[in-house]
DNA sequence: CCCCCCCC
């Protein structure tokens, strides 16, 4: 039997920060209520056992493919142990070696106790912490990036590696602290970051002030994060801070961030404060100079539109710029749109904008990543690159080499399917077509299941189909009529003066083997309805008459949807729910089409 | 404390 290293767990609680530990994983768990994946481990070592040790996020897709599990023995490459609130200690694995696998081992080796964290205490005032362990020889990516700037990366340069260890001291001789531990609920902190992206200097005016801002991406080795800075930090901080480069950042505000706006992997965000500190890090690091989390592109169809994202293709077509003038200002502005390909075997149209756009070169067919993209729905799918994203070209990570890999050796005539080839009205909305009866079938699965079925609106419920919303985008929260003309938004904690008009409408739909109520939320009931919800809503308080024909006009009509269904369970009974991701009148010559496909497919002669 | 990110 491999052998555990007795006594290291306590040896690391009381701030000791031994090589390579081999301990056994006794038990898993995702923590609950978090928005990112995250896993607690207990960890034991044969005598002691602790639950304070964590799995740094980039390692979560061991527990997914099942590298590692329960009884599984592992050494500790690299980690990183914290005190986190009073004498709570938090570690976090960075780097992992399976020694045994779960199904191996079988069984807990030995009869391990908890470690007692009353010891913890005492052993505080004596024995200074350990932070990070800097490792033997880490090596990272040397690849430039810039938020307004295409950075152009050849391939051929992919050696020109950086190397460096961990920063453990602050320049004052505290601890430097990992992103992945700071939570709102602790002071004193000293991060040691990189800066991966940086926005210019925006300003705001509302009804609750005006101001200036500008903000940043951060990136250490455990996690990421975006910090702000207001105001007189902008004065203080803009200049100084420069993209790549790395600092020693501390005593910021940290709240919780809100994900319509980024899709970095901390459920928390920074904003810089009067006793903010940055420093610039002059030594050597192993931070990359930038993590991406990306999503394959077959999963934009069934990802909610205006996602924030990170994608990675090769650009298989590349067109022309050209000129757009904004319909809100009326100020010109150019862009390039180009197709960009995975190994998925789908294609996706990404717009480029100004200086992106302009300095794009496509013709050697460059792999492109683009680190916080939006998800739109138009023509389908298509991504649209805002000022916040980080766009790289030919990036020296492993992805593009396997892309462009692939790309050259065949995946360029690859048959794909292009997700942003549904044309205007008449397009098609995908595959996977079912009959809602065959879709109710579908009942032993906690997870959402995409389709698209044809069917008929039978009946809609007018009555409390449109809602009063709050009127700050995107939060689509209910208001409370106040009585007094003013509107109070719980989920902002705000009282506004005017409020926005949503739509939620229950509609009857029905196919030859069954019918469903399904919901049709806001923008594709929007759609469906002709109309927009401020207007509708206007009318349903001004004319009934002309709301109500609106309304009926969608009756008995088909329509091609894609749906998404998921059992929900109300007072311990489960419920098959639907609701409208997409939809589109019928074609009938596409609707022929494929009934002629499946008629060939039942009688075997596709 | 922002949260705009465009067009077809
Ligand atoms: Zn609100």
């Amino acid at each position: 039997m491999e052998s555990l290293t007795t006594g290291v767990i306590a040896d690391i609680v009381d701030g000791q920060h031994p090589e390579n530990p081999v301990v056994q994983i006794l038990t898993m768990k995702r923590i609950p209520n978090s928005s990112q994946e995250r896993w607690r481990l207990l960890l034991s070592d044969g005598k002691w056992s602790n639950s304070f040790a964590m799995l740094a996020t980039q390692l979560n897709p061991k527990v997914d493919s099942g590298a590692i599990t329960n009884n599984s023995i592992i050494r500790m490459d690299r980690y990183v142990c914290n005190t986190v609130q009073e004498n709570k200690k938090v570690l976090i694995i960075l780097d992992l070696s399976v020694i045994m696998t779960g199904a191996e081992v079988g069984k807990k080796i030995g009869t391990p106790v908890t470690y007692d964290s009353s010891k913890i205490a005492a052993q505080q005032q004596e024995q200074p912490q350990q932070q990070y362990k800097a490792p033997a020889s880490k090596v990272a990516p040397n690849m430039s990036s810039a938020g307004g700037n295409v950075a152009r990366i050849p391939l051929a340069q992919h050696n020109a590696l950086a190397k460096g260890s961990c920063v453990t001291k602050t320049p004052s001789g505290g601890n430097v602290h990992p992103i992945e531990s700071l939570t709102p609920y602790q002071n004193r902190w000293t991060i040691c970051a990189r800066v991966t992206n940086k926005s210019t200097i925006r300003t705001w005016s509302n009804s609750r002030g005006e101001g200036k801002l500008f903000s940043m991406d951060l990136l250490d080795e455990t996690g990421e994060i975006r910090a702000t800075a207001f105001n007189n930090e902008v004065d203080k901080f803009y200049d100084m801070i420069e993209v790549d480069k790395v600092y020693f950042i501390s005593s910021a505000t940290l709240k919780t961030a809100n994900k319509q706006y980024s899709n970095l992997n901390n459920e928390y965000e920074m904003s810089f404060n009067r006793t903010t500190e940055v420093t610039p890090c002059h030594e050597q690091t192993a931070i990359p100079t930038m993590q991406f989390n990306f999503v394959s592109l077959d999963q934009l169809e069934s990802l909610q539109k205006d996602a924030i994202l990170d994608v990675i293709g090769v650009c298989k077509e590349t067109h022309d710029l050209s000129h757009v003038v904004m319909k809100s200002t009326g100020k010109e502005l150019t862009k390039r749109d180009i197709q960009i390909v995975d190994t998925t075997a789908r294609e996706v149209r990404l717009t480029l904008w100004g200086t992106q756009a302009e300095t794009f070169d496509g013709s050697q067919q460059p792999v492109v990543a683009v680190k916080g993209v939006k998800l739109s729905d138009f023509n389908g799918r298509s991504l649209s690159v805002l000022s916040s994203s980080c766009v790289q070209i030919n990036p020296d990570i492993q992805e593009a080499h396997m892309l462009k890999g692939w790309f050259d050796n065949g995946g360029n005539v690859a048959e794909t399917v292009n997700l942003s080839g549904k044309g205007g009205q008449a397009g098609s909305i995908g595959g996977n077509f079912k009959l809602i009866a065959e879709a109710k079938q579908n009942t032993g699965t906690d997870q959402p299941e995409y389709f698209c079925a044809k069917g008929c609106i039978v009946m809609i419920r007018k009555e409390n189909s449109m809602y009063t919303a709050c009127p700050r985008d995107g939060c689509n929260k209910k208001v409370v009529d106040q009585g007094n003309g003013m509107y109070r938004c719980e989920k902002c904690d705000q009282t506004y003066d005017t409020f926005q008009w949503r739509i939620m409408l229950q509609a009857c739909v029905a196919d030859i083997s069954d019918s469903q109520w399904i919901s049709i939320f806001q923008d594709q009931a929007e759609q469906l309805l002709n109309t927009n919800a401020n207007e509708l809503g206007a009318l349903r308080e001004t004319n009934k008459d002309d709301f109500e024909k609106i309304m009926d006009a969608i009756l008995f009509k088909n329509y091609n949807f894609k749906l998404r269904s998921k059992i929900e369970t109300y007072n311990g009974e489960n419920r098959w729910k639907a609701s409208v991701m997409n939809l589109n009148p019928v074609d009938p010559q596409e609707h022929s089409r494929r009934l002629i496909t499946e008629i060939k497919q039942l009688t075997g002669q596709a």
